[in-house]
DNA sequence: AATGAATGAGCATTCATTCAT
DNA sequence: TATGAATGAATGCTCATTCAT
């Protein structure tokens, strides 16, 4: 009589969306069943139905959140004018985030770097590594996409960890570099010898 | 009477490294009063005596992990032979590392990463990045410095997320490209240019 | 349409032998619908479907044991030579069971013992009783038959209970005494006199 | 405030006192540590600092029923009129039990079998058998002693686990036998044959 | 007849923290 | 200054059972 919620198609779903509410709000060391019940308002007794485990939740959610940056990256890059440099495209996407989005990035990242101590999320997250590479298939070689992948998770981290700011511009060398784009402008800050052929 | 130990100094710092001991075996989540206290062998009040939250021990830790990488970092530095390009010394020391005390590793980063979601591990986070940014003081510019920080970040994440391999020469050239290194052999799989103008 | 196992004759007899199987490998404890239900593979609503209640599932499953037990006592007896004496052979019985196939002995017991909580249980560990008293009814009168049964439940109890080692010489002894077998040879070990005084 | 009842010393015994009326009275299977907290009034937290898991609890309260019945065993012994035969004061002693506190012996049966699973009771079961040995130690030889262990939990629980009656006067000429007490008096009700041929 | 989904109760255990000494 | 005892809150998880199909 309380709640006599029977047959409610999309639960699933929708715990999966509590859950990573939840990471975002509290950390992963605030994720609990009975927290994500809450957020989600279904009994207890539910998350634990649909997911055995915390772990079987936390993989449900790292695929969820890595499909929407697979959305995301290759919306920005369809969306860029084509004469910009892939390096620059990516360091002003990284920019919108960590200034409009920062939250969200730090969720990912949680979940992301979860895999550290989690191996159950290991296989997710190297699914997120050959999304991202995907993503760039068009752009650039295998190789140096997972490079990229890379050097743009050591910044983000870089941004987030330290509570520095992130400054686009020298992002963008970076990756530029790393990519043998053209990264004429000399580095600002840096005392770096003259030139580097160009790129591509 | 049943343990006298009145008087011991050197405890604090014993607390310290049990508690190194307790989250490389069980990770930050199984970091608590009681774990490190056990693995100290020390009474459970003496560890909230010396560390009255858990942050407090985490940010002693997490400065003592640090102090280890940087001295380690300068020791490689130094006995590598003078004409090996930096980028090479690093990819090698960072193969050393994930190949021989992996563990040791995870804990560092495990460490690191937890600033993410804990403000009070930020400044330490700040403080590793500098003394990696010093160690490289005399053999790059400090904006190269702090991006070479970065990308090995990236990759040793990538190596330990994802289960995958890590490849040394792979890394040896990405690192050349952020230094500006002549990567002479092109990257494998890639169809990068030529040449690079040689570094030094 | 997953697993369209419908018309599964034979089903209830695999779900008692994964009780048993359970049982077995966890303890009654550990025995529950679910484990049931994965242990031989059926839907869980199947479990409850079969035997609406636990103690149904351990009745069944006790009375399997039973039967077993019985038929292997009167193979036993059946094997064993004519002139080789009744509480011999039961104790080599006992021995061969408690060295080769001690986890099924335990699981037995187990069972068998549950009926001191379990009410349901007691007309089958009562039928447990009479199986045994029957295989012997040739060998011995009912009264002995029935002390010998306490006799072999105490032994293995000691042995399964206490870890110690069974020794069959001396449970020999015990079972000739109570069957008065020619109980000559005095106990071995022991100093004990000669005769004692006529009791009561 | 709500209940300031710091320092209780006898707090740790009332909480054994209460686990074993627990047991008494719903089973092991209805022990947990809420329902000992309950019974013993002090907070749940109580009864986890003093046990750290329930075997350690169960450990204790086998420990104190083992004791109590030793007790008890002397008593009775000393009691006894001293031209009464071993054999028939233990008959006595347990038709006594079973009439009088069939309970309490069922408890302690229960108890005492929980070490079939539990490897941590084995240790405190076999406390007991030899406690009740040394209490049998000045009337029987040690051999004997530890098969009238045997032969009593047989007896007790034929009784206990099938409702059947329990015959004190068959229980003493079994426990004569067991003794090589004279069993003169042929076993009521058996139509036994002379004799056995003699065991090997 | 059979079963997947659902749920509220309960469990052992761990914990940070407080407090009296 | 240290520390053992104590405790209320919370956690992950398992479960018997119910119910709609």
């Amino acid at each position: 009589m309380a709640r006599p919620r029977r047959h409610d198609p999309g639960r699933r779903e929708r715990i999966v969306d509590a859950a990573l509410t939840v990471v975002g709000r509290a950390g992963i060391a605030g994720l609990s069943h009975r927290t994500v019940a809450a957020e989600a308002d279904v009994p207890l007794g539910s998350t634990t139905y649909h997911f055995a485990s915390l772990d079987e939740l936390l993989v449900a959610a790292l695929r969820k959140a890595d499909e929407g940056f697979g959305r995301l990256l290759r919306e920005h890059l369809a969306l860029t004018a084509p004469d910009t440099g892939l390096a620059a495209a990516l360091a002003r996407l990284l920019g919108e985030r960590l200034g409009g989005e920062r939250a969200r990035v730090e969720l990912e990242y949680e979940l992301y770097l979860a895999a550290l101590r989690r191996p159950a999320l290991r296989p997710v997250a190297a699914e997120w590594t050959e999304s991202v590479v995907a993503a760039l298939a068009h752009r650039t070689d295998p190789v140096s996409a997972r490079a990229i992948v890379a050097v743009m998770d050591g910044l983000c981290l870089q941004a987030l960890l330290t509570d520095g700011a992130y400054d686009e511009e020298r992002a963008r060398v970076v990756l530029a570099r790393v990519l043998n784009e053209a990264p004429r402008p000399p580095l600002a800050g840096s005392s770096e010898p003259p030139a580097d052929p160009p790129d591509t």
